[in-house]
DNA sequence: GCCGTTTTCGGCCCGACTGTTTTCAGTCG
């Protein structure tokens, strides 16, 4: 069972005590176990199979935990899930993600109406039954049925990109604002999440009131959902919520750090500031004396962060998973920049789905900078894409020589192919045509539902084939559309790091496969990333930047991803 | 339920805003 797996089914126990009004703290610690397990960069069901006292050495799972997981490892269900499911219908966590419904109102509504589905909420709203309850009036029926239908549009969070283009357009229009005098936008956004569920806008100005009069004309605003003396939380375009918060300029950098988040690493932040005799929150960090506070920093994080003693993290990296511990053995890693890439390794051109010559790409790559690319087209099993056989590849290749001996030395342009890797696990071109590529990528695209072993068969036995060099988004998955393929990536690494081979960080937005915690264990387990853009058009070049985001995610650095070497370097790590 | 340079008990981050209340509980981030 994959640690994903795990983690949900601790999350949904977590979920369902906290419906019951179990002890917080409880709750917590099981999100936290939850939070662990997702993130690790090891199997916990070989952890288990190995050793099991291994789990409670891990930070954050206890007894408790444990035996949860060894449970639901041995009967693939967790008991007391089933017995809380006895009383309680799943189907009240539905309830629970509607804006102003927390437990002790979903179990209210639950208790004294018997309400079990959005359904029969909506109902008991427009019959007026829920405004009768204690607690409850008028304005909560409203904003009920309010959130019953905003919850199904605004559940979705947003890719990071998309969040970016919003991003972009919110600050031109606030910087318009005369009382704005510093702007920062923090959150999940500017921590560089894959993707984003609101957006936390922190303006530093002495008049609150003109700053969210103004962020009011904002265009595209369809609802102010609260407003108070210096937040307020709006709804744009599609549903989507953005807070904004204002502070004076002494608070700035503490409220950036605050709202920056995670959560989890505030918390752990929090906890470190205690034992030191402070207190943080978003206006600064105070020295406690008795009954006075006397305030130290917060005009800066960095500030912030050096009066706890702390460097200050990258945003990319303050998830509370390593950053600690790198910062106590002084570990921190240097993240890529995008400035350091040299070449991209995977695009397409108008002989199969691109949109662009070969000349335009190489003209375009090296605008922005690169060194070298390779041409990358599909091979002829993606018939819909127009697939290079062997023929038409020999014929780009030739064409591709003729460029490469027009050019200055400073660039080069690679023969290259994507090259299938068939349902049953052989390659799409034959052998002797693959050996007279510069780089050859594999991946798949067909037979993606395959069982586990049967693709990750397939996956590690290109691996093994001596023409190939790298896998393409190897796990397939498409964020908020598509599931991974139920490959084994613990024998992806293997398989690659026996065979010296690569694995590619595909940068799409709507790809970024390798996921951030893949990235995470290739680093441990010492297997080269290349980044690359896998461009369909001039334009799509531009993606890089956000696998430059998910690589820092992973704590990547230069030495971590192979396409901040020049081509020779590639070479080397291939043969080595 | 988890944790420990206040270590096996007694804490566990902290503040803004809303609605339903007559001073605060619930929710959110």
């Amino acid at each position: 069972m994959e640690n994903g797996k795990i983690s949900a089914q601790i999350t949904k126990l977590a979920d369902l005590l906290e419906f019951q009004g179990a002890n917080s703290f409880k709750i917590r610690a099981y999100r936290r176990g939850a939070r662990v397990i997702k993130d690790s960069t090891d199997s916990f069901a070989t952890l288990v199979t190995n050793d099991p006292s291994q789990l409670l050495e891990i930070d954050g799972i206890g007894k408790g935990v444990a035996e949860k997981i060894r449970q639901l490892l041995q009967t693939g269900e967790i008991a007391e899930i089933n017995e809380i499911l006895e009383t309680v219908p799943s189907t009240v966590l539905d309830i629970l993600r509607i804006p102003g419904l927390g437990p002790k109102k979903a179990a209210a509504l639950y208790q004294e109406l018997n309400i079990q589905t959005l359904d029969q909420l909506q109902a008991a709203c427009e019959a007026n039954e829920v405004q009768q309850l204690k607690g409850f009036a008028a304005k909560t029926e409203e904003s009920i049925l309010d959130g019953i239908t905003i919850a199904a549009a605004a559940n979705q969070r947003i890719y990071w990109s998309d969040a970016d283009d919003l991003v972009q357009s919110l600050r031109t229009h606030l910087q318009t604002c005369q009382a704005v005098r510093q702007l920062e936008f923090a959150g999940s956004y500017r921590r560089g999440r894959e993707t984003v569920g609101d957006l936390d806008i922190l303006v530093d100005s002495a008049d609150a009131d003109t700053v969210m009069a103004h962020f009011c004309d904002y265009p595209d605003l369809q609802q102010v959902i609260v407003q108070g003396d210096t937040k307020m939380s709006i709804r744009v375009g599609n549903s989507f919520q953005v807070d904004l918060r204002v502070v004076e300029t002494d608070a700035f950098g503490a409220a950036l750090q605050y709202f920056t988040g995670s959560k989890d690493h505030n918390v752990e932040l929090r906890g470190r500031a205690k034992q030191l005799g402070l207190k943080i929150n978003e206006y600064g960090v105070f020295r406690i004396n008795g009954d006075n506070e006397t305030y130290l920093a917060g005009a800066t994080e960095a500030d912030v962060y050096t009066t706890l003693n702390l460097p200050c993290f990258a945003p990319e990296i303050r998830e509370s998973r390593n950053e600690f511990a790198w910062a106590e053995d002084n570990s921190i890693p240097e993240l890529i920049t995008i400035d350091q890439i040299q070449g991209d390794l995977h695009m397409h051109t108008t002989a199969t789905d691109g949109k662009a010559s070969i000349e335009e790409m190489a003209a375009a790559a090296k605008g922005r900078g690169l060194k070298y690319i390779a041409i990358t087209d599909h091979s002829q099993r993606v018939s819909v894409a127009n697939g290079l056989d062997a023929e038409r590849l020999l014929q780009q290749w030739k064409e591709i020589d003729r460029i490469n001996a027009r050019q200055s030395d400073d660039f080069i342009i690679l023969k290259g192919i994507e090259c299938d890797i068939l349902e049953n696990g052989s390659m799409d071109l034959p052998d002797q045509v693959l050996a007279q590529a510069d780089w050859v990528i594999a991946s798949i695209h067909f037979g993606q539902k395959q069982p586990g072993q049967q693709i990750t068969d397939r996956i590690t036995g290109a691996l093994e084939n001596p023409h190939i060099d790298i896998i393409a988004h190897p796990t397939g998955r498409l964020i908020n559309r598509r599931e991974a393929y139920a490959v084994d990536m613990e024998a992806v690494f293997q398989a690659a790091k026996e065979n010296s081979k690569l694995l590619e960080l595909n940068a799409n937005p709507v790809r970024l496969d390798l996921h951030d915690i893949h990235c995470a264990m290739a680093r441990e387990r010492g297997i080269p990333i290349v980044i690359n853009s896998d461009a369909h058009k001039i334009t799509g070049l531009d993606v890089m930047k956000y696998g430059i985001k998910q690589a820092r995610r992973g704590g990547l650095t230069a030495d971590h991803i192979a396409n901040t070497k020049s081509w020779a370097g590639i070479q080397s790590l291939l043969s080595s």
